[in-house]
DNA sequence: CTTATTTGCACAATCGATGGTGCAAAGACT
DNA sequence: AGTCTTTGCACCATCGATTGTGCAAATAAG
């Protein structure tokens, strides 16, 4: 740790150091002077004595004045996710190209929470507000309402605002479409041997399930309501579905269609506990993409959302002054196995510091 | 998007509606108001007031008079990677369980970017930073040093502060010895059959090539030099530098030491490429720890570094008032293959919210 | 040289919460 | 009844930046 007692340079000590008054300072740092007819020379003294001492406008006296802060929320279910870790790092690119600052805040997916979370970013007089696969979207947008804060959802819809996500019936169907034609035609596939497991009472869990259901029905002729386990988004209840399970029928299905990574990761910690079976004769599809799950020893088919896309959308509706409450679909891809895609991460470049030890 | 005209309830509304002064009014609610003599009962109608009208105090009025905000800040090279994001995510919820807000930025590494944005966080008031991860900590220590702020680095140490970090020459010591001791002493491997990739000019690199070093001398006997290939942070850089092994070898090495996901990433990359190898003969070590690389088809060994060890040193060491900048090692764990951890999302319970459509 | 205009800037109110200070009213005490 | 103390609260300056307004001095127009 360390604080030295130093304090930052204000309008007024540049007010005194060039002359000027605080209001012409301000004018002249913050880009407004030629409105106030400035002199040029004036300006450029100042500019080159705030640049010496360093100066930086508090943004809390800013913020204060104008009722604006220049942060830009992003409410998520977990940060800790390769999905949502993502959500944030493009959330964070579009934030900082407007000029202004994101807030990430994560709410465990729990309605209270959510509002909570909110409230507090609503007191730092936040910009405006994303909200990212909320639990109760419009819990959090009552919340908003009564800030007068602008707000849009994300990855799950609310009904009073605009929603921009992913076209879960669509994902669901070419995922359940894939793993059904992975298999050979001679050992094909029957409707009791394909289950989805994971997701919960969530708009897209139903709509994933709804497309999941319909290939099914199409390709498979059959559609039992016993091969939909939505277990939830925690890996330790997935895990327990697939124990039990595979308690009952001494194995897993042929065809699995997890629903999030996090079940996926339920399904590994079963595998761990199984360690001398193979799993050969087995095709899991996961509604989300992660590059070391698709190189797994059998074969993996994965739903890659478009972020950059969902995030992208959501910055073009959140500006429309009066946006009709509709949802907005982004297509999903579809991820063969053994796949390595690039991330928004490619485009760093990967620079260095040149140091001492070599 | 909305954004209906509402504005918030302040003290002074509050102080018309209960007939109290304004400081009256934020005394009562900011929990001073005992120090102040307030009545019991004026306090508790001004409470009841402004529960019904919803009162949240201005954090940035607050902020501006106490100069102080309430926000910590945590500085990320990347959100998008498994290990950054739950640094964050276990940071959130200590700064959370303090009261205060986390404000969770990334500046992909680059020494210049590092900088810009703790200046930003800087304008923002920020009680705390914690950098993590930072090409150049020291750089940005100036930058804190001069705004008078408290600070403290993780991952990766800087001079000026105290720093807690994972023992990366332990953990790249049982990392190494864990991936030799992994083939059969009938096949023992030799000391041009261990290479490590990726990493960069950076404490932690170093510390780990220290520590695979000593191994390889200690156990092969022999360390050469061109075992070494320090490609950086970039998943292509590490696929180039295995695609051009193989081109000149015909195979990969047996053993291979892959520092950090995002080079094993690249590793996945390259193996994409080559659809037709099979890479038996490969035992692979990845300094960072994920549950679907865990299960590959080849052994891979890893390390998991102790977030929640990390990150509750860190807030010990930044309380201390004149800690002395020195570094604090925290032991990383050995993830033996096929292994699944559970991570903070465990923590959570899976709720779920009750609604129409089952 | 006088009256308009324009230029260049200073003044002061404001945003909302905080906290030091002061002062009346109520109660205690003689 | 008169003084002293305590209670309960109001008043006001303050944090730093923004912004509407006003007013001299400089310049242009007549």
């Amino acid at each position: 740790m360390a604080n030295s007692g130093k304090k930052k340079a204000t309008i007024y000590d540049l007010s005194v150091l060039s002359g000027s008054s605080p209001s012409t300072v301000s004018a002249v740092l913050n880009g407004t002077w030629r409105k106030r007819r400035i002199k040029e020379s004036t300006a450029e003294f100042i500019r080159s004595l705030a640049e010496t001492h360093q100066y930086t406008a508090n943004r809390q006296a800013r913020g204060l004045r104008s009722s604006r802060s220049g942060l830009v929320g992003l409410l998520l279910p977990v940060h800790d996710n390769r999905y949502f870790s993502s959500l944030a790092q493009t959330f964070e690119a579009h934030v900082r190209s407007k000029g202004q600052c994101p807030i990430v805040v994560s709410a465990s997916r729990d309605p209270e929470e959510e509002r909570k979370t909110a409230a507090t970013l609503i007191s730092y007089s936040i910009d405006e507000l994303f909200i990212c696969g909320a639990t109760d979207p419009d819990g959090v947008h009552e919340v908003c309402e009564a800030a007068g804060l602008k707000h849009i959802n994300i990855d799950l819809p609310g009904t009073k605002v605009p929603s921009v996500i992913s076209d879960n019936f669509e994902g669901g169907r070419i995922l359940t479409e894939a793993i059904i034609r992975h298999f050979p035609t001679d050992r094909p596939l029957g409707p009791n041997d394909l289950y989805l497991f994971g997701g919960r009472n969530d708009h897209a869990s139903h709509e994933r399930i709804r497309g999941f259901r319909a290939v099914k029905k199409e390709l498979l002729g059959g559609d039992p309501d016993e091969c939909i386990q939505p277990t939830g988004y925690a890996a330790n209840n997935a895990r327990k579905a697939f124990e039990a399970f595979y308690a009952r029928c001494g194995k897993l299905p042929r065809g699995l269609f997890v629903n999030s990574s996090i079940n996926f990761e339920g399904l590994l910690r079963f595998m761990a506990e199984h360690p001398h079976d193979n799993f050969t004769d087995l095709v899991v599809g996961c509604y989300d993409y992660d590059p070391f799950a698709s190189f797994l020893p059998f074969p993996v088919i994965m739903i890659r959302q478009d972020v950059e896309g969902m995030i992208a959308k959501a910055f073009e509706v959140i500006e429309q002054p009066r946006a009709a409450p509709r949802i907005h679909l982004v297509e999903p891809e579809l991820v063969p196995p053994r796949t390595a895609l690039t991330g928004p991460l490619d485009a760093l470049k990967d620079i260095d510091l040149p140091r001492g030890k070599p």
